[in-house]
DNA sequence: TGTATCGGATACATTCGCGTATCGAACGGA
DNA sequence: TCCGTTCGATACGCGAATGTATCCGATACA
């Protein structure tokens, strides 16, 4: 048993890569679709075209791939974020690092379905809690380390402390425009509401552009 | 089958209102130990001392008291809502109602996991969906009423928009600091958290106390 | 190409939870 | 107090999902 964990230092065999990723990415759609509470482990089998036998060689539980698809997601997007922060040269456009952050975070429905699930699952779970919780420090460190390096070009609102408490506003209002467009799934509407949120929370009042909102 | 649905109009017995309520409750404890998904009627039964009979004598399906439950104390919060925000005279004191709001959103934990297991749920029912929604635009709505009946005393800043784009704001913000307690379980750190960020939004950057934030 | 190893399919036993049908007891009105 | 109604407990059959044990074809390496 638990072949699955580590890797007994054997042969990693191609086709064994290959049915993994596949295995991961069925998942991936039976979760969005579903649920990570209303998915059988045979559900994902018969999506990926396998048969039960090659999930159990390939993890332990129903536990273990939703970790891991966690990650690799999580990972992917993390870079994601990472690049479009990095865009900038020396001095940051506020604007437009949050344009291409916003397209970045509110890309896909799918994802965000299954990234809800597994905040529910790590709401209950301390170990995975901590796992997520420091990919969301990771994430506002990036933004924090950003809008440190272009203090002075341009001023942030006092309100919010120092500029570490802005990457937590930031992270905050991601989290709280998520949930909105769970509901209404109005991808459009929650990227300008959440280019406009962000804009309040990082620039002093000085250009206020008006902007509507889906309702 | 479905007495639960429509009463048919028949005798309203005690006993069966007090078991409809012992279900509820316990369906609430047990949803907030394990998780929606992850529970079973068997379980709720148990929990609240009766036998399966019971339970589809007073509902039809665990979605259904899932609903009914998320309704019963959704109201109620949104009525605590609503008479901490008429605490105020006709003058609107933003610090204070600031301060009786957020005590009363960020008071039960076992609550907030229900809530976002419940919101899992209506990301994929649109019918669920919708009346959620609704709730939400109710809430909204009693924030943005209160913000406007005291505008002119107290400016807003106008990055956000009209007065309805800033109780957008502060759902967000809410349910921003919700995501992030769900996984730190820091009560107290969420709520003056919550208060920052919503003196935030709401005022203009004239006032800015300094305050702590649990990482 | 031969061969030892690996990966996945199949078959099986088992457990768990569901929904229904039936029955006795509690209830409420007269 | 009596009686019809309602409520909830018990018993039953069923289907689904699980985890394991075993087997055969695929794969990598010499």
């Amino acid at each position: 048993m638990a072949q699955a964990a580590q890797q007994p230092a054997g042969r990693v065999t191609k086709r064994r890569v290959r049915t993994r990723a596949n295995l991961l990415s069925a998942a991936f759609s039976v979760f969005a679709a579903k649920g990570y509470g209303r998915v059988s482990i045979e559900e994902v089998c018969e999506a990926a075209g396998y048969s039960r036998g090659a999930f159990y060689s390939n993890f332990d539980s129903l536990d273990e791939l939703f970790f891991a698809l966690y990650r690799e997601r999580a990972d992917l997007i993390a870079d994601q974020v990472a690049g479009a922060l990095a865009l900038d040269g020396p001095d940051l456009d506020v604007p437009a690092a949050v344009d291409r952050v916003t397209e970045v975070l509110l890309l896909d429905l799918d994802w965000l379905l299954v990234k809800t699930d597994f905040l529910v699952h790590a709401a209950r779970d301390p170990v995975v809690a901590r796992t997520l919780l420091e990919h969301r420090a990771r994430l506002r460190q990036a933004v924090a380390d950003r809008l440190s390096r272009a203090r002075g070009h341009t001023e942030l609102p006092a309100v919010l402390g120092d500029v570490d408490g802005a990457a937590h506003a930031v992270v905050a209002a991601y989290d709280g425009v998520t949930t909105q467009l769970l509901l209404d799934k109005d991808v459009e509407g929650a990227r300008a509401w959440l280019k406009q949120l962000l804009t309040a929370l990082l620039t002093d009042g000085s250009d206020k552009p008006a902007a509507q909102r889906g309702g």
